[in-house]
DNA sequence: AGCAATTAGTGTGATATCGAACTTTCCGAA
DNA sequence: TTCGGAAAGTTCGATATCACACTAATTGCT
């Protein structure tokens, strides 16, 4: 075990748990802060959703968005049903497989999203006071880099 | 509203805003990680208390560490019920306030969160291959300062 | 001291999340 | 073609989380 990569590699280790550790906690604050501003019941969980089906795209697979999300299909499916129950997706059958669903955006989707986010607009404001932007708008690329590494990791 | 000022805060906030999605996507990967990690039912929520009360320190009440985890304080009742159950941490009366009490780590919490972290070994070193470690020790304390603004932003 | 207002923690009911089992549909090999 | 296995989605039961209401203890004001 002398071996000096082994070496950096277990020392390696910390620095990561701390990386993570902190990554959790920005979370939380980050979600319960999202939380207040979004109206009645709406969970973050489902405005991710929403918020995924614009940023990547719409038609999507139940089955897909829960593997993005890294959550059970079960749990995609109840997200799903609200949203519906809400109008702000449809479900569609997916014409080249008939087990499946394709989840569109619909017009009240796009527009329950722009305005979730102007809602945090307040919020965005204090903080862009008090926080270094371009310090994070640097940190976000290595962000995104460990994200697509954490993503493409698991099974 | 051609302040410049305004301007730049106003352009800043899609930069935050992608930060804390890159966020969120790699808190939910990373705590997935963790879960199958951990034994039995020891969700992270009981872990990441347990973490706390070692990495900041032992002996805080109920309430002080829901809002350190911005949880609601029935949460934390029913998470460190938990925690007690197992014999991780002991909770003991408060001698400064008798509506109140304080919770303690045992030898076999502390112990416990040590063979947490070792049995997530295995994934750390194989993340360790594929993540810039220096790169993100580099950004970890960006992390922290942002952190810091969110924990100090709340009510 | 005595009482109103506040605070710490808990019990209860509702929703979110998730694992296991089931239904329907697809696919590939004989 | 047909049948066995795999895959997509749902249903069901269990646990986590949280808002609300309650109890007990403290604090502050007079």
């Amino acid at each position: 075990m002398a071996d000096k990569r082994k070496d950096a590699k277990t020392a390696a280790t910390p620095a990561l748990f701390a990386f993570f550790t902190e990554v959790g906690i920005i979370n939380q604050l980050a979600s319960a802060l999202f939380q207040k501003r979004l109206p009645d019941g709406v969970t973050v969980a489902q405005f991710s959703v929403l918020n995924h089906l614009i940023r990547v795209k719409d038609g999507q697979t139940p089955l897909k968005l829960a593997s993005a999300f890294q959550v059970p299909k079960t749990s995609m499916t109840h997200s799903l049903a609200e949203l519906e129950r809400r109008g702000l997706v449809e479900m569609r059958r997916n014409p080249a497989d008939g087990r499946s669903k394709c989840v569109w955006l619909t017009a009240a989707g796009r527009t329950f999203r722009d305005e979730a986010i102007a809602a945090l607009g307040g919020d965005m404001a204090r903080l862009v006071e008090k926080i270094d932007v371009e310090a994070v708008a640097q940190v976000t690329p290595e962000l995104a880099k460990v994200r697509a590494v954490l993503d493409e990791d698991r099974d």
